[in-house]
DNA sequence: TATAGTGTAATAGTAAATTAGTTCACTATA
DNA sequence: TATAGTGAACTAATTTACTATTACACTATA
């Protein structure tokens, strides 16, 4: 996996966590790969792993089963909650950093439109 | 100023200087506030101030005149490179983001029309 | 009941970021 | 020519993230 080295890895790796699930390559319910196999798989240690596991764990997004795994919720609500926040927090982010640089929303939308329709092209 | 504790300070403060360049609250030639000014003003050490700014003297976008000061480049060519830059990483981040989290760009438009409507109500 | 697969916990070492503090070098000016 | 203001460089200490490694506990099943 390519890490930003600005951030901690292990919240990278919560944030893919969540654009899996959100993106339902994760569903509700379903088992993740075993946290030994998720450690080569990102090529990164267990206990790194174990890091952002812990952080999901503790909101609820996913469930351990002692000697089993663990699973994304099947509290659907949560996940719809889920994908509010954190699509919402890109645009927030997004709109704020564009502000300090003095670019109205109007200009947002079609920068964001001139930008779209650059990468069809390509 | 208020950091986010997952990202090095020094690179805040660096995309902080990118802002008020861009935004022109520091324009092309204009001096910047003495290093132990900034520390003060940022609440951070003078050392993390030097790395921020010693990398945006490396990319030409500040220039020293020791004794003097630091001072916002007068290549009005680089600064508006910059600006391209700065402002296509934004929607470039945005956009890989969401394509992950299965966002379609016609959405992407119509999420952000509808975050900025639903900021002007607040 | 042994074994393989799972998560949990703890220790130790390394590297990066940050702070604190000091000293030096250059510039402008009273 | 002192002095105040500027950046530059260096050392030391602390904290956080990450890695490596080991041992333990639970579950399913051959």
């Amino acid at each position: 996996m390519n890490f930003n080295d600005k951030v901690p890895i292990y919240y990278q790796i919560k944030q893919y966590i969540y654009g899996e699930i959100i993106g339902e390559n994760l569903k509700a319910g379903q088992k993740l790969p075993a946290i030994r196999q998720l450690a080569v798989t990102l090529t990164v240690n267990v206990n790194t792993i174990q890091r952002a596991l812990s952080e999901l764990i503790s909101e609820g997004v996913l469930v351990t089963q002692r000697g089993k795994g663990n699973f994304v919720t099947t509290d659907v609500q949560l996940l719809v909650a889920l994908k509010k926040r954190v699509v919402t927090a890109q645009f927030s982010e997004l709109y704020d950093k564009l502000i300090t640089l003095k670019i109205s929303p109007p200009e947002m939308v079609q920068y964001l439109q001139d930008y779209i329709d650059q990468r069809k092209e390509a």
